[in-house]
DNA sequence: TACCATCTGTACGGTAGCTAACATAGTGAC
DNA sequence: GTCACTATGTTAGCTACCGTACAGATGGTA
């Protein structure tokens, strides 16, 4: 019962009823996620849930061309790998470690025969919807709003997933989930550094105004935390 | 058992197990979708499930400043109002008949215990994902192509959710859906007619060459399409 | 049959982000 | 300390789409 990890527990795993818990635990994997690792490919037959702790691991859809755009972000407050339990078995994008950190994973026919004894499936299923909520909003967001506020939306998304407030990030990387060049993301960070809001060197991206950030970034930041916020209050009831 | 509404049943309800399919049946309301009609509005408890026969209905984000953009379209092959059995009860987008046309609907409270039942869960998963790839892959069409190839798969999108070849729809309003300029689409639809893919008046569309906007569109359409034969193929197993 | 609302066509300047090409500056390995 | 590599900075021209404004066409209704 005690998760002997820090606070940094994952939320859907600390919100399982306790009898659920004592299951899951022997069959649950620590394991490092390093930066860049791919959790799941494009098509491929999912073998784990992952359940990051410390890690952020992005959805990524990477075109014919090569090019790529992130889908959606998920960090300690939910889980990679819903088409295992959704029935699709696969799904056409990629999962990748964003920032490099720690997760459980648990073998895809352990998940699904726990999806099938039920009591856990309704937080899951408003974990999807949430995640459903983000992609829509990246949708919107990729439709109307700047780069600048783009950047703003990324950042306070990655921001709320990890425990401090330094991301190990290049612009390259940046931009690859933004789906749009390096020299825009440059750009834009530079701007942000000129206003106070951020500061970067070499790899590393530090947030200092997260409350500027917020006043810049569009609604669509706000929009996603509130349905997160919603559909998995702190005090989650199974 | 038999269905007297011709074949455009929706999909969904045909794939139910008979036993099932008796239940439902009483419940099922049958009512006309006129362009327009809201089914759904952003944030407010959804009172019914609709099940789409002739009708196609968009999934709609409508922003603070008024501007708008599609974030997936719903035929017979699908279903308005996944919340409901996903536990948010409400979601922040906005349901839009884009077609006018028939549609069953379940009440909320009836649609939940069915949901509780389980056997239609997994088809309805299922479905939910393949709708989550719709929405993943309009952020990725957002992001990366061109108004022309987005026309093209909002046609196709369509098309695949209609009998005939005919779509009543003014430029405005695919504007609305695509979230972009009506001028804009006047100049893409100039062009397609110009080629002789589609043909227009006032508030009608013809598609005169399938194969012509298939090649014309991006790998979006593909994607999407190829994802829902995977995940309901016409020979469904609950 | 004439009218008027609505839908479609066109044009023009503005701009965000793109392609491409190259310069500079950190950083780790040797 | 040097080198090679990778990350960031900067520039210039280009294009798709936007904002705005208005003209012409269509079709339902009176």
């Amino acid at each position: 019962m005690a998760i002997t990890l820090g606070p940094r527990i994952n939320h859907l795993l600390a919100a399982l009823p306790d009898a659920e818990w004592q299951r899951w635990k022997p069959q649950l994997e620590l394991v490092d996620l390093p930066l860049g690792q791919v959790l799941y490919e494009s098509g491929s037959t999912l073998k784990h849930v992952y359940f990051p702790i410390t890690a952020i691991v992005s959805l990524l859809y990477v075109m014919e061309n090569g090019a790529s755009a992130e889908i959606a972000v998920v960090g300690n407050e939910g889980l990679v790998g819903i088409a295992l339990f959704m029935g699709g078995e696969s799904t056409p994008s990629r999962a990748v470690v964003q920032s490099a950190g720690q997760g459980y994973r648990l073998k895809a026919p352990a998940m699904k025969l726990e999806f099938e004894r039920a009591p856990v499936l309704h937080l899951l299923l408003r974990y999807t919807q949430a995640l459903i909520t983000q992609m829509a909003q990246t949708a919107v967001c990729n439709r109307h709003h700047s780069l600048d506020q783009q950047l703003c939306r990324w950042l306070l998304l990655s921001l709320d997933r990890l425990q401090g407030a330094d991301l190990v990030m290049t612009q390259e990387l940046i931009a690859n989930m933004l789906g749009v060049r390096r020299e825009g993301v440059t750009e834009a960070a530079h701007k942000l550094q000129a206003l106070g809001l951020i500061q970067y060197r070499r790899g590393h991206i530090t947030v200092l105004n997260r409350q500027g950030l917020e006043s810049r970034t569009c609604e669509c930041y706000a929009v996603v935390k509130k349905e997160y916020d919603r559909l998995l209050p702190e005090k989650l009831s199974t």
